[in-house]
DNA sequence: TCTATCATGTAACCAGTTACATGATTTT
DNA sequence: AAAATCATGTAACTGGTTACATGATAGA
């Protein structure tokens, strides 16, 4: 639909989006990120959130409005929604809900260069990864559950959700895979172990 | 383990394990990049390969060797994996097959803002990206079905396997959201609909 | 003869990360 | 009195993308 956005980084949606509720200076954006657990969806830090409101701000989506100041603090620019920025929002939601994208995971990586490690040390890392795996399978269900208990809308929660069933699905794919790989069928391995026997490492 | 990768870019990993088969010049590296598939699971173009290999070489995880030339074509440099770079080759694939990352899909981050869009809108789009996610997953499965076909071990394929039971898990998702935003449990939507009738977009 | 593919690189630009730098206010 | 948090930003560096620029060889 659109051919590439002015502003790529998908932190500047989560700004246009926080905006459109109401103006904000940049702190205060960063509060309501991180208070909302956008911080686990979203990358972002301290430097890239001012980077991306100058780029919303030169793209025309927002506008500095007021400069305010609060006691002795320093005075702090609030900035609010243009009505291009509105109509980027949209688009841009649309887009991202709409089409699926390719993307690169850094787990897919390795997968496809696993065979350049010996299949016994690969079982041993993917055993390790399974613990691994348990451990953030088991933060993701107590967000929910803390959602949960302090009645938050389960709309709320749908990203952990979505993280939950992918971790869960990734868990049952390294157990399979361990177990095709402890007991390899030859046409399936095609001489995996005989390659690394060959030239001990 | 690792602090921080003298060459963080994942493209270097995968350059690093062609170069542990046998010394090649970039654009071979191109070649066999794309011969193997590998530009679905790592982001590459003729450009970053470029960059990559010289931050390798800074690095000192490769050395060009010999400068070649065939008949009259341009000059070309063979590069060669030092013993740092077979080490750190090692050393990144254990550590990307043994520990999850935390990442951010582009589909998490839409979820995580879709309440910005009216819930009868959201349920349109999902019900496309349901349909471009079916068309996505009969593109992984034709790829593995020719692989088969070509008698490549399955060992090869895992990478796509791994993606196609990802999708499988997102479309499962996508259907029960939908169901979920149809037919919504007060509790669960929150207002999500009485929120954008009082401001009809 | 022209197009595709083989083959190499550089330069300019933009984005993102990290560290630097400052100072007020609130809480312990 | 000290530490944490509120609040702002800039500067330097590094990495990645895109476009520019060149030319040989092989096949249609």
């Amino acid at each position: 639909m659109a051919g590439k956005r002015k502003v790529a980084n998908l932190l500047g949606l989560a700004v246009l989006s926080y905006l459109s509720q109401q103006p904000m200076h940049p702190y205060a954006l960063a509060r309501v990120l991180r208070e909302h657990g956008d911080d686990r969806s979203i990358k972002f830090s301290h430097g890239s959130l001012y980077m991306v409101v100058g780029q919303l701000v030169r793209a025309g989506f927002v506008a500095g409005q007021e400069t305010g100041r609060a006691g002795q603090r320093p005075e702090h620019t609030v900035y609010a929604l243009t009505p291009a920025g509105r109509a980027e929002l949209g688009d841009w939601l649309r887009e991202l809900v709409e089409e699926p994208r390719h993307e690169y995971p850094a787990f897919v990586s390795a997968l496809s260069l696993i065979t350049a490690l010996p299949p016994a040390e690969a079982v041993e890392l993917l055993r390790a990864r399974l613990r691994l795996l348990a451990g953030a399978r088991a933060d993701v269900a107590a967000i929910i559950e803390d959602s949960r208990a302090r009645e938050v809308p389960g709309l709320f929660l749908i990203e952990e959700e979505y993280r939950l069933d992918q971790l869960d699905t990734e868990i049952a794919f390294v157990e399979r895979l361990i177990s095709r790989i402890s007991d390899p069928a030859p046409e399936w391995a095609g001489g995996w172990a005989e390659y690394h026997e060959s030239r001990q490492n």
